[in-house]
DNA sequence: TTTAGCACTCTCCGCTCGAGAGTGCTAGCG
DNA sequence: CGCTAGCACTCTCGAGCGGAGAGTGCTAAA
């Protein structure tokens, strides 16, 4: 019933005020899981504070208000409803999503329907890189109603294929480096002495076969030895066959439009943090960290969340990639009342889709 | 006074109801000028409509109220002025804009304190096209104090200098190629026959003589009467040096947190139509065609717009590049109501700093 | 031509009030 | 012992109201 790769590090739970919570988890009577689910789906759906009576007249249980409010009372003394004002339905709490989302949901699939479109416009879509991470974005922007991210994968420690050097004023050049993976990066460099083109072919032949097939960490120490523009050329290859793996990767957001769909967002202030956050970049380092943790898709509600800034947030990722060779992150971010089942497996689809692209990407 | 390369096809505003407006441009007293740019000034600034009371206090001149309030019923009357209700102070109309931006606001230069900065900032980062354009997108932003854009540039017609052919599987290519700009670009194809790397390096490399310096029509042309695998890698080599220059174009946006400050953003429907059109990409396929019109920063306003979903917004582009080479655009859009003067200054010189970029990148 | 004064209009804000929604509790029923 | 009907209580939300304040247009006088 449940995937078992999920991690759901409830340990991580920042010094809950209700002790009882973490071991009343396996005590909730079968009603009460059910009327839990139904609560989430129905707030998730409507964003409206979930009463007994509404509860009672969409989903036909075969019992009274006064019995769905017993039992929301008991959930909420286990911590996982919450009350707004004394008259005003329930909401869950973080606690309560995460219960939902390691109990209740189940092993929810993108209906195939919808895997087939996506996979059909991967079908359509030129094959380069770059417009696969677009659609990538794009589509699990759709496919969750919310903003999606999608980071360019990074190799681990890329290999050099090839270099090219272009002259471009006497002493400024342009280095185009090629990965093993098939990244292409290009970086300018102010050369040392006067270079023109006619000098720099057969250096650029000449790096090209000395260095194929190394790492960044390989240059660099050859660039110890060298002298003059050699030395210059294999510094700024080392630092640019670096960068392909540091921070500087571009990260790619799609479906900001639906941030202002939200009801918690009507009021502007924190709309605009998010739309800063995501502006900024700051955002993936923010969650990257917590992705060391493993394959699979992670997901942190609101507290969970280390960072303040995201504690109103709830975040679902995954890596993907060839196994510990290529890896990139993708994933959703709205506010924790978000249809975690269809994100999950928004998320752990396109993952995969990725995951399947990279490894044809690789180099045979 | 006037910046005579700014083209203000006024012919463009659509069928104006005040047939006054065109003709009495130049009839203003210098009062009514000088109230009128104080108007636009304080709006742009507060955002709250503009009262006699207000002007008078805040701006010393030596009039009363009253004398200002017939003047404004004037300017009214021209139709630079608006009403939104009648004990509501004035509000510019677009056309009061376009006045300011034509005839008010002088030769406003970005200060040089601000001109440093930028330039230092650029002198920080490393010499890369990509970053460039980030950074310029994050400084347009935040010079004007708006949403900016910056589209990367592309090369009228770009010729190859460089092309690698990566076997990834059997049936399965990688073709990465290097333009005389400087550009990468790499694209996957699929062989009609199987070819593995040994097959794939000596082609490459007859390839690359042959075609180094040709344009997309040419290796198109030549396309037509090769076979097998060549021919498979030409027309795919065609296709995508064609498409470097076609639409494709990667467009950076920035400062989108600027918006929901906007006082005429806090009804979320306005906010989201514009992040939808900003996240969508159309934003530039529709503002691309008013920019054939030539070099230098062009304004629209409000109603200038010929699209109907920028009808609310201020757009202040500029192209930039080598003449006729690369060229690239970039810009700031806002609300009508935005600091028209700072944003073209800003824009202004922007471009210029890219274009000095530019210039530094064309190989020779 | 400018200005002082005044009547008029419209927005905005706070207030009240009633309707409606939802709960918690108690007592009774099977 | 669990379920339910009924009821009192609380809190929100929206409409309606009224007064304060801001700003204008107009008129008459300097």
């Amino acid at each position: 019933m449940l995937n078992s790769r999920w991690e759901y590090d409830v340990s991580e739970t920042p010094g809950s005020s209700n002790p009882s919570s973490a071991q009343t988890e396996a005590s909730l009577s079968d009603r009460q899981r059910m009327i839990l689910r139904l609560i989430v789906r129905d707030y998730v759906a409507t964003g409206r504070p979930v009463s007994s009576k509404t509860l009672v007249e969409n989903s036909g249980i075969g019992v009274s208000s006064a019995t769905i409010r017993n039992e929301m009372a008991a959930l909420e003394e286990f911590g996982y409803l919450g009350h707004l004002h004394t008259s005003g339905g329930r909401v869950p709490t973080d606690q309560g999503y995460r219960y939902f989302v390691a109990h209740l949901m189940g092993d929810f699939e993108l209906p195939s329907s919808e895997q087939l479109t996506i996979l059909h416009q991967f079908r359509q879509v030129e094959l380069q890189l770059e417009q696969w991470i677009e659609l990538a974005a794009a589509t699990l922007a759709r496919a969750a109603g919310n903003v999606s991210l999608v980071s360019a994968p990074i190799a681990q420690s890329p290999r050099l294929r090839h270099i090219e050097l272009v002259s471009l004023q006497p002493r400024l050049g342009l280095i185009i480096l090629v990965t093993n993976e098939g990244a292409a990066r290009q970086v300018m460099v102010h050369w040392p002495e006067d270079a023109d083109q006619d000098v720099l072919s057969p250096l650029a032949d000449s790096l090209a076969s000395q260095l194929r097939g190394l790492t960044a960490d390989d240059v660099a120490s050859r660039a110890a030895s060298g002298t003059g523009l050699a030395r210059a050329a294999l510094d700024q290859i080392a630092t640019a066959l670096h960068g392909v793996t540091a921070e500087g990767t571009a990260v790619r957001h799609s479906g900001l439009e639906h941030v202002l769909n939200q009801r918690e967002f009507t009021d502007t202030a924190e709309a605009q943090e998010l739309l800063a956050l995501l502006g900024g970049g700051s955002f993936v380092s923010a969650m990257l960290p917590r992705l060391e943790e493993g394959p699979g898709v992670q997901v942190f509600i609101g507290q969970e969340n280390s960072a303040d800034e995201l504690r109103r947030l709830g975040i679902v990722v995954s890596s993907y990639g060839v196994d510990g060779e290529i890896i990139g992150v993708l994933g959703v971010v709205g506010p924790t009342r978000m249809a975690y089942d269809r994100s999950i497996s928004s998320v752990r689809y396109v993952a995969r889709l990725m995951s399947d692209l990279m490894s044809d990407l690789r180099a045979g």
